[in-house]
DNA sequence: GTCTATACTACGATAGAC
DNA sequence: GTCTATCGTAGTATAGAC
């Protein structure tokens, strides 16, 4: 119970501040215990840490599960199927990504993408990984005419559509003149990402 | 001269710790001055933070004055030639991205979107905003059937796609097979982004 | 398992000599 | 302008009581 409790408020804080602004001694704080049961239960800042990284892996598993099973089905589907469910998959993480629950995990990512530490190998192998061989199983029946590497570069910009969601957040609400991003905001951009991926998938082929 | 050291290594050092995590001990030893000389100048460490916003605003206009540029210009110009620039802005984007030069803004920017202080205030109306202008100018003539809020939204689903290559950039290369982004994944990345955004801003009118 | 108490290090700011 | 010295605070880790 402790443990779980620190574990939630750890990864808000971690998120929030980073691993060098966030404080052992806050997160025992405002999880209502000490800082020595860090030390017992994840042996220290280090391990609570990662202990988030993991946490965060299951929680986006959880959530896109359509990306992973993607991966395996891809060549039963049929193409039209196909671009539809790449379309979904791409709609969740944007969902996922506008979603308030997933501030925490997000600025904890965007953190580890600007210097990995052992944190971004858990969250690369346990789930970033299975996601984009998804996506890039998809795009590579939708596209058959593209190489390996030009459907990688695919899936790698298509991703970054919804990234923007949360890497330049504050751009966004700026540029929308909100000061958070509500239902109508979201299911403008989500409305646009889709717009944009069927025509960047169906660009070469279809007219 | 001290002063020229201290906002360069300043620079660095926010940017890959973020601003808790640099500390001005650190930053004066290695600009190989004492920490007094901060508070001399730059009035303390948030000065010196607000100095290296202010400093980032600076080079990137220098940058992309071709974005900046747009906005005045995009009235004047023709479809096909407003088209070309655009992608030639985007790519301008992208080249920044890549470059080793911009690592330290890009990761004090990212930074800055998760939770902005006061120097987002500094790079958004000191050079973000006038570049979403001339990129929405440009998109506004080329699909002249968008409303503006369909405009704007636009506008930043495409700057997502090249935010990917700092963002995003631990994923990127683990996804290339590679440790850092060279000339050929670059390129390749370039390559697909291009043809994205034409595939995008072409999609509805042209076929 | 969880607590208090403490050891040790590093932080930012400032005063005052030069 | 730049330095050294120092103050007060906050960081993680650990030892030991319960």
């Amino acid at each position: 119970m402790t443990q779980e409790r620190l574990l939630e408020t750890a990864l808000d804080q971690f998120g929030r501040l980073g691993f060098d602004g966030a404080s052992t001694r806050e997160i025992a704080r405002a999880s209502g215990t000490s800082m020595s049961s860090i030390t017992y239960h994840f042996g220290g800042k280090e391990g609570l840490y990662l202990a988030c990284a993991h946490h965060i892996t299951e929680q986006i598993r959880l959530r896109q599960a359509g990306a992973i099973r993607l991966a395996r089905e891809a060549p039963s589907l049929g193409r039209e199927e196909l671009l539809e469910r790449l379309l979904a998959v791409i709609d969740d993480v944007a969902l996922m990504m506008l979603h308030e629950d997933s501030a925490a995990w997000s600025c904890f990512i965007v953190r580890e993408q600007q210097q990995p530490t052992q944190a971004f190998e858990l969250l690369y192998s346990g789930v970033m990984e299975e996601m984009l061989e998804g996506v890039e199983a998809a795009i590579g029946r939708i596209r058959p005419e593209l190489a390996s590497r030009e459907i990688r570069a695919l899936a790698l910009t298509l991703f970054g559509q919804v990234l923007v969601l949360r890497a330049a957040r504050a751009t966004v609400c700026r540029a929308l003149g909100v000061a958070r991003l509500g239902e109508e905001e979201g299911a403008l951009l989500r409305s646009q990402i889709r717009t944009n991926s069927l025509a960047i998938l169906t660009g070469g082929t279809q007219s």
